[in-house]
DNA sequence: CCATAACTACCGGGAAACCGGTAGTTTCGC
DNA sequence: GCGAAACTACCGGTTTCCCGGTAGTTATGG
């Protein structure tokens, strides 16, 4: 729509709170280099407005109602390999963080960070860096010496946040409560927790689990 | 500072994500009859500013780090009775919105509302009003059906949270197992649940109680 | 083809939690 | 001063959970 854009980065930002996508708006469109060309509250609107618009960076809120920031990177990878993505989260620590890095996001910036970092991020990724702040990298290598949750334990955390019981859980995952027991002692071995209700906090915590609507 | 502020609603804007506060900002800078005096960060940079500038409006996010928002306004409400607060909150069904209510706060508005509400709740409270939102009135109607749980269940729920035994809590507060079963027992029964994992997510969705770190 | 990881399943014992009662004290407002 | 609410405490019984083992099956990958 604009004239004179010819090599200013274009950004889509997708965040569901309209006080960030202003704040996020403000600070880019005051650099010389880059403009918002499009915001999306939502994951589904997001997907759309990236096939029209082709950003050069996507800036990517992780906690969207629906469909989450995580599937919405992960769909907009698999059909665009070449999307550059940077994820703005609220809390350091989110396992989501990790996730959406192997899922294939370029960089993640905290929404308490000053707000001077995101455009540095926003150059740095448009230049085809992945670049990792420090903290993640030490949480990354930490992962690799206490292994992250298997998918059947997240399953079960899962389930355990919802309130079931071992034998529901049991019931909707068919399988033995036996095994369930096994899981969930597995689970809390990972997390250094020794009973149910510290394993669900824990994982709250981390990201590794959200609470849902 | 400004020359030309003689009319204008002075405001204080106190959230920790920079870029909300940059949104806020930047939207109510857009109004022609209001103008962003201060932005804190912290409950503690809230007061001391709110001290020097003495704001018309203070817009008070409720998850601050350390001091919460509603200690804040608490703090700020007793120094200042005629304080008038608008808070600003991520979920709507958080029970501080309520306590915030009760602890003097003009209004509350969402951080997913279109940011147009805003600039319209402040107006009405700089006149004196108290806006209150459908939803708000209708929750606050429910909380009289069943009723909220007491600072004691309070403080069981939250040391639940923690992982903690009953006979763990028991000892943290000075009081026997079996009473703190009782609680657990009152907890479980105005939450409608039936274990204390459930009765933990159940308060945390509903904001009684909140992940500290 | 062998190791590793993930998932499955079982057993027995002990600890903690949950349930349904009853009941005394304090505090607060009417 | 009386009722209501909150907090305290106890009992017996049942259920669920937690722990420490053992072990078979199925990918996955070097």
């Amino acid at each position: 729509m604009a004239s004179e854009s010819s090599s200013r980065i274009r950004i889509l930002c997708v965040d569901d709170h309209p006080l960030v996508r202003e704040g996020v708006t403000r600070k880019i469109d005051l650099q010389p280099d880059m403009e918002v060309v499009a915001s999306a509250s939502t994951g589904e609107e997001a997907i759309r407005l990236f096939a029209q618009h082709r950003p050069d960076v996507t800036i990517m809120d992780l906690n969207l109602p629906g469909m989450s920031g995580l599937e919405t990177i992960e769909v907009l990878r698999r059909t665009r390999p070449d999307a550059r993505i940077v994820v703005l989260t609220m809390h350091k620590g989110d396992e989501d963080i990790y996730r959406a890095l192997e899922a294939g996001a370029a960089a993640y910036v905290l929404k308490t960070t000053v707000s001077d970092d995101l455009v540095r991020v926003i150059r740095d990724v448009h230049l085809g860096a992945r670049p990792m702040s420090s903290d993640v990298a030490t949480q990354l290598a930490a992962r690799k010496v206490s292994p992250p949750l298997t998918r059947r334990e997240r399953a079960v955390i899962e389930l355990m946040a919802r309130g079931k019981r071992n034998k529901e859980i049991a019931a909707d995952l068919a399988i033995s409560e036996d095994t369930v027991e096994v899981h969930a002692r597995n689970i809390f071995s990972k997390l250094g927790v020794r009973d149910r209700t510290a394993a669900v906090t824990a994982a709250l915590k981390r990201g590794i689990i959200h609470l849902g609507g």
